[in-house]
DNA sequence: TTGTACGCGTTATCAA
DNA sequence: TTGATAACGCGTACAA
């Protein structure tokens, strides 16, 4: 293991001289710099980050809290996250909870333990108040959801407003029985757009049908969007028209669907929600609503960062979302 | 920030015995460990990680570096790593590298810097050779894919016996005309599975063409696995059977083909590799080549501490694999 | 059984 | 412009 002290020996200089030439901290002699950077390539020193976190107290590092990697709707957020700490001289370290209160909890643990300078929580439940003890204490920025009533950083699009814009679609389609595919968690975005839903169907003088509004599983599950999507077809009355609130419960519906020999669009229109990557692979391809993933990551992670330096940042960050029109809805046509 | 000395001051006793209480170091009398804990419990005293592994030389964290997280491949090998991290009380930490040399370079300088105590790399290029350095001076596993010929650990399937089950697979269904949907990158694996497809066309009796031979892009793109595969049924003679080496291209290579006004399996069998979990998403469902993904994991953390902690272990694990029968391969027909 | 004191490798203050 | 040195918080010989 090499140490300063060893780059110092090897220069001719005191450590003190090497940390500076490392780290430009006051003025320093060219020329002695240059000694100093051939020693450090010459012995292949790299700074000890133990001793440097402890002395500095701040370690470099962020904590992204991501319930499952299989989610494709994750990837970019990570990536702009990821630039972003890359930008601030820092690395973004990715900590897979799978939705396990206590990994969560474990991995939070060590802003205590000084081992990162703060994290993006990228799920909450809405009862995770315990979340407040941290977020008074530490740097902390939730990314996509967040928990109304609370002062904790978030960034997130309008997904009142999104739910909103999909059912104006729908409506302007014709269809009036329009089912909401949710899901069985209580994500703030879950509600929202379940609100959003019932008060764009009353708006446009409809009554909402309680039928018509069935659940996935928490995490969005292709069989559960599939099961649940099932269930709809069956009714008596069956939608001609349902929104879901995930693109993967959505590829479930379509599967339903056509397994019930209807067409999709001709016959039932479906819509998805956050526009993942993997939408090119089915047929056919989802309308649904886009979220800015990547710039949802980069401004979670600018967010962040200005908590860590103590610079002012609203707490609460909306960004801006849109409908993308695909094979998977059309104007509602009568049933032969 | 509550230190160990504010405990102390708390319990009255010295940071000596606090250490120890929590350490369980040495001799200490149980009435004593109960007040130094209830101190740190009224504290919520952590300790500084920097500072004791600064002492200690050594973090407790271990490195996963993944070149994707759009890779649903990945989701099953890092639930095992982070398992068996979590079992040696160790954190694992991902760090997406997106497949860019210097991102994976800046990953790994952590080694050097005493901020992880080993790493994980999910995707080696052949060309990599830059990493025997690392891996001479730390602990480091290759999972998936590893380098013949240099002495780095490494965990995964034997890829030329598994090519060769699929093509003993396809052989048996009478197909003759068997193309194979490789990618445009030297992973180790690519090579493997490419030298199983020919072997076994030989060993059939069978003169390979090399027209049937298409490429998609090096990182299995879907619009890749489409497009090769349209190649392929454009030429005079198409293939009555398409093996792919990922589940990805083999969906772009269904899409192809129904396109193309082809029935999967009654017109073209079409294998993929890996069974990622997505499978159930697109119909019809996938042949495939299952891969052990969580207990790829496993195996290496398991290797992986095993080095960290200078215990003996081999320097390559061969895990077991399975063909698993699904919808979109079948026996060869005669066209119409 | 407990306490004192040194050192881990840095950074940063202060004096030279 | 440089060097000596005191922290940072913890673990652990060694002494008590």
């Amino acid at each position: 293991m090499t140490t300063i002290s060893d780059v110092a020996t090897h220069a001719g200089v005191s450590i003190a001289t090497v940390s500076r030439a490392l780290s430009n901290y006051g003025r320093i002699n060219p020329t002695t710099r240059e000694k100093v950077l051939t020693s450090v390539g010459a012995l292949h020193y790299s700074p000890n980050r133990s001793a440097r976190n402890l002395r500095r107290n701040q370690t470099g590092v962020i904590l992204i809290l991501t319930p499952n990697m299989t989610n494709p709707y994750y990837a970019s957020i990570l990536t702009g996250i990821s630039d972003t700490a890359t930008l601030h001289g820092s690395a973004a370290f990715i900590c897979n909870t799978l939705d396990d209160q206590d990994r969560t909890i474990a991995a939070l643990d060590r802003l205590r333990q000084h081992q990162a300078d703060g994290a993006i929580l990228l799920s909450t439940d809405t009862d995770s108040t315990w979340l407040d003890d941290y977020a008074a204490d530490f740097p902390l920025v939730l990314c996509s959801e967040f928990l109304p009533g609370h002062d904790i950083a978030h960034v997130s699009i309008d997904n009142r407003a999104a739910s909103c814009d999909v059912m104006r679609y729908l409506l302007g389609l014709e269809h009036t029985r329009i089912a909401h595919l949710s899901a069985d968690n209580t994500y703030q975005s879950t509600l929202d757009r379940l609100a959003g839903y019932r008060e764009s169907l009353i708006a446009a003088g409809i009554t909402p049908v309680p039928e018509y509004v069935v659940y996935g599983s928490p995490d969005y599950s292709f069989s559960s969007g599939k099961a649940a999507a099932q269930a709809l077809l069956d009714l008596s009355e069956p939608p001609t028209a349902i929104f879901c609130i995930s693109d993967t419960l959505a590829m479930g519906a379509v599967v339903a669907a056509q397994e019930a020999g209807l067409r999709v669009p001709d016959d039932i229109s479906i819509t998805g929600f956050d526009d993942v990557a993997v939408n090119e692979v089915i047929r056919p391809q989802l309308t649904t609503l886009a979220q800015p993933c990547y710039a949802l990551g980069v401004t979670s992670a600018t967010a962040l960062f200005a908590l860590i330096g103590h610079e002012p940042t609203p707490l609460e960050h909306v960004l801006d979302h849109h409908l993308v029109i695909r094979q998977s809805s059309g104007i509602k046509t009568v049933r032969v």
